[in-house]
DNA sequence: GCCGTTTTCGGCCCGACTGTTTTCAGTCG
């Protein structure tokens, strides 16, 4: 049982309890729990199983406690199923409309009898919402665009939880005496931001034996297809995966054609074509002999081509690139020496200063940003003038006891509707690094947006542009600007461009990474970490990148302490200029 | 439901915005 499930039961009762007008804290407490399983850097199923006391966990008392030890024992609480049997089945998929939250989703369900996604659809395609109390016609459009938003992700879930999962199933896998090897491959394997299914490649000793491994996997639900050559199965949590078996002598051409993508594979398909040979995903083949199938180098090679990353087989060029012996390299974790986002208790993160300085240092990083929200997200308690004044000093007392760590004070400052900034620029001048953000009025029509952004990018004062498109994957669409003046602005005033690389943001999406580097600008890969453990999330940043086709000088927190202080200065001398 | 405690009860973030409404409920962050 993987933290996400643990978390997706305590959503699920925090739904319910919402659309029943439930006592509000209550309700957060069951969300507040849903986040700190989610959070935990550990399985919360290995600490019970350590004997760990749950309560110490922050936002985790008595009741909460007992309900993980059920969920954990029979994957499911008394609480939930209860509760169940007062709601129809999929009411709560209406709070996952954005515009859309409890009490209206009461409204439908009393007035109209809608209890799902597709009822909701019909009828307001059908226009009955418009006349219902609380609704108009503006919020029907906005229902109809929502349910648009996800139909477009239906089905799929994150990078991160995909990993989790993967993870998880690893842990299995190593169990069965039979499986010699195991890879994944497909979506998941080329790092893309969501993962429709799982595809898993196995060698097996024996394969009868290895299937009924596999098969004693706690998660699985359901058996899709069992054969000689694959099982297919649907996990309790929906997520379907696909194991397939593969002798060594084929395991490359399979890796290969299970990861494709799709278009990437006829690319490659077209080399052999031309010499007459064939391509499948049990080997590269000359009339009926395998010349090659072992690894995927051996294929690519007898094309007279070296190894394509992963990230790149999206048909996007890099077939081409490869034949003219210029693939990037790509960056690399590895390269990775800190982290220019992240906030801590002075807003709305959850660790102090030197908590996350503590955690940057074991990540091995050489230097940190603090970026605090500023005043306009209030919920965040983001920093007037005079608190940032303060917490910059805070940053750098920290930061004089530092030998060997550079700390920078900084912040993310919010970029108001008409592309001031949130603080006054000679309070911004100060800091070694302000990032700046859209947190609001994401539907500003094109033309407004670009000259929002283009003020900001202007104003002198800004080293980064964080988010740049500020959606949220699934559930809110990017915000629209004219991204070629915007991009030849950052270049134009030293402006870097992040690479968000929380999971549900991966802001600038891979294709304006490529378009970015092409148009000559540098970015910077920052996790936004609002706790020490979410540091890590920078590994999804990277995949971004990776697909965005960035080597290791496109990045900025690739450089050296002493490089990107030499690079802050210059770059601010000149913006003063 | 959690937490801290002036310890078993009271507070828990709340201001801004939208689209309704005709003074404000619902939603968001």
């Amino acid at each position: 049982m993987e933290n996400s499930e643990v978390a997706a039961v305590f959503e699920e009762i925090a739904d319910i309890l919402e659309i029943q007008d439930e006592n509000a804290f209550r309700i957060r407490s069951y969300r507040n729990g849903a986040r700190a399983i989610r959070d935990l850097p550990e399985r919360v199923a290995d600490l019970v199983a350590a004997g760990k006391v749950l309560m110490d966990l922050p936002g985790i008392g008595k009741s909460l406690s007992e309900k993980i030890h059920e969920i954990l024992e029979t994957g499911t609480c008394r609480t939930l199923e209860d509760l169940k049997k007062k709601v129809p089945a999929h009411l709560t998929d209406l709070l996952d409309v954005k515009g859309l939250g409890a009490k209206r989703a009461k409204v439908l369900h009393d007035k109209l009898g809608i209890a799902d996604l597709e009822g909701l659809k019909q009828a307001a395609e059908e226009g009955k919402l418009r006349d219902l109390p609380g609704f108009g016609g503006k919020t029907e459009q906005n229902i109809l665009k929502g349910l648009k938003t996800i139909e477009a992700e239906a089905g799929r879930i994150s990078i991160q939880d995909a990993s989790e999962q993967v993870a998880a199933i690893g842990r299995h896998l190593a169990g069965v005496k039979s499986i010699t090897r195991w890879e994944t491959a497909g979506s998941f394997r080329r790092r893309r931001e969501t993962i429709g299914d799982l595809d898993i490649l196995v060698e097996a000793s024996d394969r009868e034996k290895a299937i009924e491994g596999i098969l004693e996997y706690g998660p699985v639900a359901d058996v899709l297809a069992r054969g000689e050559e694959k099982v297919f199965v649907r996990l309790a949590s929906g997520l379907e995966v696909d194991f397939r078996f593969f002798d060594a002598a084929a395991f490359g051409a399979a890796q290969m054609y299970f990861t494709g993508s799709k278009a990437h594979n006829i690319a490659v398909r077209k080399h052999a074509q031309r010499r007459k040979w064939k391509l499948n995903e049990y080997g590269l083949f000359r009339g009926k002999r395998r010349i090659a199938g072992k690894t995927e180098e051996e294929v690519y090679g007898k094309f007279k081509l070296p190894w394509i990353p992963p990230e790149l087989r999206e048909d996007r060029g890099e077939v081409e690139a490869a034949e003219k012996g210029n693939l990037p390299t790509l960056v690399e974790h590895k390269d990775i020496k800190g982290d220019l986002h992240v906030h801590t208790d002075a807003t709305d993160g959850h660790a102090t200063i030197e908590e996350m300085v503590q955690g940057a240092k074991e990540r091995g990083y050489r230097y940190l940003a603090i970026t605090d929200h500023s005043q306009a997200v209030t919920v965040a308690h983001g920093l007037d003038e005079r608190r940032l004044k303060e917490h910059a000093e805070r940053i750098r007392e920290v930061a004089a006891r530092e030998k060997k760590f550079l700390l920078l004070a900084g912040i993310e400052v919010d970029i108001l509707k008409g592309g001031r900034l949130d603080l006054p620029e000679k309070a911004l001048a100060g800091l070694d690094w302000v990032v700046a953000s859209v947190h609001s009025y994401f539907d500003l029509p094109e033309a407004k947006m670009t000259e929002r952004l283009l003020a900001a990018i202007a104003s002198g004062v800004v080293h980064g542009l964080g988010h740049p498109f500020g959606r949220h994957i699934g559930s809110r669409d990017p915000i629209q600007f004219d991204v070629d003046r915007v991009f030849d602005a950052c270049r134009e005033h030293g402006v870097l461009l992040e690479i968000n690389a929380h999971p549900v943001r991966l802001d600038l999406p891979d294709i304006y990474c490529k378009r970015a580097k092409e148009m000559g600008l540098a970015m910077v890969i920052s996790t936004d970490a609002h706790r020490v453990s979410e540091l890590d999330l920078m590994e999804y940043g990277i995949g971004v990148a990776r697909r965005g086709w960035l080597e290791e000088g496109d990045v900025l927190n690739t450089l050296s302490a002493s490089a990107l202080r030499k690079r802050l200065r210059s770059r601010d001398e000149k913006g003063s200029a």
